[in-house]
DNA sequence: GTCTGATATGCAACTATGTGCATATCGATT
DNA sequence: AATCGATATGCACATAGTTGCATATCAGAC
């Protein structure tokens, strides 16, 4: 249910095709939201088919068409209710903790390699959000509450990877 | 994948039926993973299809029989080859976070009630751990370096509960 | 000239997880 | 006497997400 909302959201910011949205996922709503493009015009068509989206065909020369889909009135009502409703609560799963309870049958070479990969991942993470921040956020102070509402999101996210990496390096330093 | 993998350490652990497992979901391994009884029911039974799991009935007087699995050799090989193979990179899913990008049609009352229960809910989650720590990891300095290892994921899991939370509290006083 | 990556969309099969329902007993509460 | 939570297990159906494959063009690198 939660792609379904995300779609809502950010169609309802500004109208566009799959693959527009696909470049969202990637770039300002990293830290947000993540899905394969199989998945995504999937969804978008059964959307579409449920009355939530419009879908306008736009033809162009020597490419693909582009398909622009936008909220009808039922999409923007769905988008409320969702809104009003609070999210379940998400279930914790950490596979790598898991890895941490058979330490002495995890080679030591897998678990330095698997710790830096991680943070390298990690610290990836933190460039792209470095980049959402600087194209969206330059000026945190003079933005308007709902334009600040999402800088908050991209703080936590920030955060979040920060107490991760500061974790690996203390488990690493530990151990090494 | 990962079920399969944290179901072949915590029985290499120690050999339990599923209602054991249930238990150790809810309470040790609470900062680690959580699934239901019906797909962890349905997984044992398929791991054991599959000659990871050895399976021992024991009838109970009064009560229904209890079905211990533990792992075979084939069990153990499949949980080294899991440790040795680099986790894959888990795609970000923030739903709550989307939210915040349609701050505008968001209500305030069903704002400020979703921010306060996912407070609460992670408070309880604090707890939750904080319970881990003294059952488990009283006296850290004591412990093992294959006991340590554990302990360190729930320092994790404290710290990024921490992190959301103040998160929620400064939301909340931004905006309140 | 061929290969790679960007643009643009999709189907089909599979796996993982969630939801609803079902069964049976015990002890404690109302 | 009836209901509730703990103990103990499961089937069937539905939804969400992954993986493999497919198509078509253009620009730029090698």
């Amino acid at each position: 249910m939660s792609l379904r909302a995300v779609l809502l959201i950010t169609l309802q910011r500004e109208p566009g095709t799959g693959y527009d949205i696909l470049q969202r996922f990637k770039a300002g709503l990293a830290h947000v939201w993540q899905a394969s493009h199989q998945q995504l015009y999937r969804e978008l068509d059964r959307m579409r088919g449920d009355g939530l989206l419009t879908c306008e065909t736009v033809s162009q020369d020597e490419r693909p068409d582009r398909k622009i889909y936008q909220l009808t009135e039922i999409g923007l009502q769905a988008l409320d209710a969702w809104l009003a409703e609070p999210l379940a609560a998400s279930p914790v799963r950490q596979p790598l903790f898991a890895k941490f309870f058979a330490w002495e049958r995890w080679p030591t070479d897998a678990r330095r390699e698997e710790l830096t990969t991680l943070r390298e991942q990690l610290k990836q993470r933190l460039k792209t959000y470095a980049a959402i921040e600087r194209e969206w956020f330059s000026d945190p102070q003079a933005l308007t509450p709902s334009q600040r509402a999402p800088w908050h999101t991209l703080r936590l996210g920030q955060r979040l990877t920060e107490t991760w990496m500061e974790w690996i390096d203390e488990v690493q330093e530990e151990v090494e």
